[in-house]
DNA sequence: TAGACGTAGA
DNA sequence: TCTACGTCTA
């Protein structure tokens, strides 16, 4: 069942499956799986370095996200990628939660993957956990309007539950 | 006790009394005061005329609303007032809720009117239930950009439940 | 597709 | 204050 984690953790949320359902976007962080109600990375700080906790991958955005296999390739935050926000297009900075996700790397901490996938109504997303990913690199790429991206390579885990 | 409402009505909402507070505006909907998880003005038809049915006036906006005694002066939508939309301003259009609102002083019909207050955390908003108002008339105004807005004048009204 | 009186966190 | 992979209706 599911339960209140109001606390954030880097690993597993207790009681939380691989295929867990979630309606809403909002609803994560009851559950304790992602905080952040529009972030896509949310991280916390292990010694003095922050390391990302948990990722969301949602369908219908220009971030451009891949999975193959056990493979994700995850696009960085920021540079003004939502059409919706009619700003100007700016290069991603390694701050905040690409920061993050470039310190798992070497902190070898696992990443949750969440995936929000459009409902067949149309009408918002469901959001699905995919388990634990260990960041194994990232690059800088230059997007469709040439602005400079981060591309994170994640690769999917068994790693059982653990405290770090 | 809150109940699950999901006909969209004129005038009083049974189980919902003034005063009854809600903590977000997204539950406003699932209590069946206010739909629309963003807008401020929410109206149906009746005959072939929109109507307003709810309005909902929030806090630390630019609306400039204002309550006096029973009266209150309502500003309509659009003309993006919103200062984080860094979107030209424009006048206001009759149209949508405005155009509701503006029926509803012929149609003599009551709108619901929910104040939105911010919490002293200042994290979000409480949404307190004010009761119902008749739309008295309405006008245009300069707003202080010189765009043109909507000013609606409501009165508060005891005016018992009654299924339009 | 765009517009709409949202929310939480850094 | 600003950013952030939201959500619904017309």
């Amino acid at each position: 069942g599911m339960q209140v984690n109001s606390q954030k953790r880097i690993g597993s949320v207790p009681g939380i499956k691989v295929g867990d359902k979630i309606q809403f976007k909002a609803a994560l962080s009851v559950i304790g799986l992602h905080f952040g109600i529009m972030s896509g990375i949310d991280y916390m700080y292990k010694g003095n370095k922050e390391v990302a906790t948990s990722i969301v991958s949602s369908e219908g955005n220009d971030y451009g996200d891949r999975f193959i296999n056990d493979v994700m390739i995850y696009c960085g935050q920021g540079g003004n990628m939502r059409s919706k926000d009619h700003k100007a297009i700016k290069d991603q900075k390694l701050v905040g939660g690409n920061l993050a996700l470039a310190n798992s790397i070497k902190e070898k901490t696992p990443v949750r993957v969440i995936r929000g996938e459009r409902r067949l109504d149309n009408r918002g997303k469901d959001y699905v956990y995919d388990g634990l990913y260990r960041v194994e690199k990232y690059w800088e790429e230059r997007g469709p309007q040439g602005n400079i991206l981060f591309k994170f390579k994640l690769r999917r885990t068994c790693q059982p539950y653990v405290d770090f």
